[in-house]
DNA sequence: AGCACGCCGACT
DNA sequence: GTCGGCGTGCTC
């Protein structure tokens, strides 16, 4: 029989459209299976982490396949669920399986080869006829076994080592290797336990005599007793070290005379409390209740269903019911919210009631911690029925799950911005759970146009809940028109009457204020009131902002900063002001308006660090401070029991926003920060500040009309052909050079109106026309929804394949958004 | 994407 | 003269 050769078709993590063909080593044909991981070499020299595609005896005609170098797993990485999943993300939003393959699974997982430089054993070598820089490399290798490139790179000085270092591989002066190496360490704890030997009462008396004579290592022993008699977990060593207050000297000598023994247990990073949670604790009001029966009613014949339930009228309790229905048949639950709203609050209370079955998917969680929650997803253990997470959770190995809750289902953080997939979490999660046969439970107080659309149109299911949980009544919601304040004079800084009363007599009550303004830093653009000129980024087309705090000038787009000046850099004249305002003018503001006020901010700056976010919500909840001023973090769902007054600084500069979104999500940001006022019985305020108090929008959100906003919107969207009514896909070009962003940007708009005509808009600059030194330009095809989405997408394909053709077009980047937000 | 190869300007 | 800039082509 003649020997057959079998190949496998593998992902690799890069952005290339097709898939690579590799040979199997031989003998390795059963054991290799669609999902597992295995390293290829790649290119000259690189191995890479790829998954297999497909296994297959074809061998590829154009060229000799290369040997996979070596198998990683034993057992599949990724089902086949989720191979399906991604194919569905690649062509929905134009982008490549290894794409999705990069951010879908934990970059710990994607292990890549580094070089090494070794030195070659046997051959001798006289420095007569080295370079000085061969010496310096040998001379190095003396001291230490092997070197990285990049160490290399620094005993030499300089920055490309690599044709270097091939010179002195073919002199077989040194030898290369290529070495993968793991990121994933598995944390082991010490546990110790008595040696068996001394368990009998008559042993163990001997033994408590015998070590009269040594009080430090009897009080271990004593205390070991205690803790065994309370728990039969495994005892760690810190934890027994800690307790008996010894040393870990005094353990080592108790080990070392064999009276207590060590083991090493491999463990979680993540612990869980052995707690199966009580729900029997929640009990549902009324209209939560009816909701829950309208929600279940609605799966019996649709996949999605949005729950539209005001703030703070008990959304998460209806997720929790009928989470639980859903794990009792043994279905794993996914839990996606925005990565903002996915505070400690939350978590303690799923906890509470799904006890140790929920585990935490979080963008701050370490490498090592994602490997665990994904391995404890794909083992299906009770550990990971409920998974609560950001938008990428939605790529674990789920084999077996029975609902999806998007909450905040309006939230556009929801959209992958950059890099590719530029996927929606919302809509790539209803599409996993029809491949797993799932149900979706959408959820917000503000829902997004495309979701009520699909309601109206009765592709979803709808429940509503009308009234806050417990009676609690909505907030009064007042605009202060600041047009008339400003021009007589009646403003102290930013804050008019209507505002400072309001918040003297909520301080008065000891009750808490959030002011809302949509901007960091203390103002977003510095200007010399002599010459007019205003410092910008010298890589962004933006103005700098000043930060007080640390006293500069900050790009918020590159993160480029100097320090302020005292005159004016063009003139010369110390005549330098602000204008605008951000959070940090309006806490320094509140300090000389209310001094005796204990004041807090929330925004990007003030939260960097793993606990920052976690410190200010705990620190504002427990009553630390008064007044909050905050961006729109302020807004995601956070549940402060005695915030009296929201402030609304400038709903203007919102609502000016240049998209056609922006009323959209004017009238949803302001509707969330409202929500966030009198949530006990006392009925809260809100004041929100405007030059333009007849906005529609506004008003809308006065009354709370989200009908009446949507009408609106809807009617303006099908005016112009946007979304729901029409798909957009949003086409950027990136290029350093304007010259040659501009040609290319109109070449490519002009190809697309020979097929598309009307429905292309643009090339046009966006409003930052430039970013860490690449200028933009974008281009917006607008899909009506009787016109095929795969043919256009296609059709576009081949443009841009002709596009590539073009040698000066080539190194523009051309970047697709599918759904743009 | 990375990486090599190859061709031009500015410095040890 | 070399280093490094980045344009071009290729990766099973």
């Amino acid at each position: 029989m003649m020997l057959m050769e079998v190949f496998a078709d593998v992902i690799l993590p890069i952005p290339l459209e097709r898939l690579f063909t590799y040979r199997l080593p031989d003998g390795l044909t059963t054991e290799l299976e669609r999902g597992m991981r295995v390293a290829v070499p790649f290119g000259k020299s690189k191995i890479y982490t790829a998954l297999v595609y497909r296994i297959h005896k074809d061998p590829p005609v154009a060229y000799e396949a290369k040997e996979i170098h070596e198998v990683i797993d034993r057992v599949p990485l990724v089902n086949a669920t989720q191979i399906e999943h991604w194919k569905w993300i690649a062509s929905y939003y134009m982008c490549t399986l290894g794409e999705v393959f990069r951010t879908a699974v934990p970059s710990a997982f994607l292990l890549e080869s580094e070089t090494l430089v070794l030195r070659n054993g046997e051959k001798e070598w006289d420095q007569e006829s080295l370079s000085d820089q061969e010496f310096l490399v040998l001379e190095a290798l003396e001291h230490q076994a092997s070197l990285k490139i990049q160490e290399v790179c620094d005993i030499l000085e300089i920055k490309t080592v690599l044709p270097l270092l091939h010179r002195m591989y073919e002199k077989g002066l040194i030898q290369l290797r290529e070495t993968l190496h793991d990121q994933y360490k598995p944390k082991y704890i010490r546990t110790l336990t008595l040696n068996p030997q001394y368990e009998s009462e008559k042993d163990l008396n001997a033994l408590l005599d015998e070590l009269s004579r040594a009080p430090k290592q009897r009080q271990v022993l004593l205390t070991l007793f205690q803790l065994r008699a309370v728990s039969r977990l495994p005892l760690s060593a810190s934890d027994l070290q800690k307790k008996s207050g010894t040393s870990a000297g005094v353990i080592r000598g108790l080990i070392d005379k064999g009276i207590l023994q060590e083991k090493k247990i491999r463990t979680d990073r993540v612990t869980y409390e052995d707690d199966n949670g009580d729900l029997d604790k929640l009990i549902l009001s009324d209209f939560q209740r009816k909701s829950l029966e309208e929600i279940t009613a609605s799966f019996k014949d649709r996949d999605v269903t949005l729950l539209h339930g005001v703030t703070s009228s008990g959304k998460t309790e209806v997720y929790m019911k009928l989470m639980e229905s859903f794990l009792a048949e043994g279905k794993q639950v996914l839990y996606l919210l925005p990565e903002i709203a996915l505070t400690t609050q939350l978590i303690s209370r799923l906890q509470s009631c799904f006890g140790s079955r929920v585990s935490v998917f979080h963008s701050r969680f370490s490498l090592n911690e994602r490997v665990e929650v994904w391995n404890n997803v794909r083992r299906n253990e009770e550990k990971a029925q409920v998974v609560i997470g950001a938008r990428s959770s939605l790529f674990l190995p789920f084999d077996n799950l029975g609902l999806v809750i998007v909450d905040e289902e309006h939230e556009n953080s929801f959209k992958q911005f950059d890099p590719a997939p530029r996927y929606h979490a919302r809509d790539a999660a209803i599409v996993l759970a029809t491949l797993h046969k799932a149900k979706v439970l959408l959820g917000s107080a503000t829902p997004s146009l495309e979701s009520f659309y699909n309601v109206r149109t009765g592709k979803y299911g709808y429940t509503t809940m009308e009234q806050r949980f417990g009676g609690v009544q909505m907030p009064v919601v007042d605009l202060v028109d600041i047009r008339d304040a400003s021009r007589r004079k009646r403003m102290t800084g930013h804050f008019s009457e209507a505002l400072i009363a309001g918040i003297k007599e909520t301080l008065a009550l000891k009750e808490q204020v959030i002011l809302f303004q949509n901007r960091r830093g203390y103002a977003p653009i510095v200007e010399c009131m002599t010459c007019g000129h205003a410092p910008q980024c010298p890589n962004c087309d933006v103005s700098l902002t000043y930060h007080q705090g640390r006293n500069e000038l900050r790009c918020h787009y590159c993160g480029y900063s100097e320090k302020m000046m005292v005159q004016c850099v063009a003139c010369g004249n110390a005549t330098l002001d602000t204008r605008g305002f951000g959070t940090e003018q309006i806490e320094k503001e509140l300090k000389e308006l209310f001094p005796e006020a204990r004041t807090g901010r929330m925004d990007l700056d003030t939260t960097r660090g793993k606990f920052a976010y976690e410190k200010i919500i705990t620190g504002f909840a427990s009553g630390d401070f008064d007044i909050l001023v905050g961006t729109q973090m302020v807004t995601k769902g956070l549940d402060f029991r005695h915030v009296n007054l929201v402030g609304i600084m400038n709903a203007d500069a919102l609502l000016n926003f240049p998209d056609f979104r922006a009323h959209e999500r004017s009238f949803q940001l302001l509707t969330q920060v409202a929500g966030r006022a009198g949530r006990t019985e006392k009925r809260g305020k809100v004041l929100i500040q405007t030059y333009n108090p007849q906005n529609p929008v506004l008003r809308q959100v006065v009354k709370g009309d989200y009908a009446g906003m949507y009408e609106e919107q809807m009617s303006q969207r099908r005016e112009y052909l946007y979304p729901p009514v029409n798909r957009i896909i949003r086409i950027s070009f990136k290029h350093r050079a304007y010259p040659t962003l501009n040609e290319a940007a109109s070449w490519f708009g002009k190809a697309l109106r020979n097929v598309f005509d009307t429905s292309v808009l643009g090339p046009e600059f966006p409003p930052v026309a430039r970013i860490r030194n690449q200028y933009i330009k974008q281009v917006l095809v607008k899909i009506p929804r009787e016109q095929s989405l795969t043919q256009t997408k296609n059709s576009i394909k081949r443009i841009e394949n002709s596009f590539n053709a073009i040698s000066q077009y080539r190194s523009v980047r051309v970047i697709y958004d599918v759904d743009y937000f």
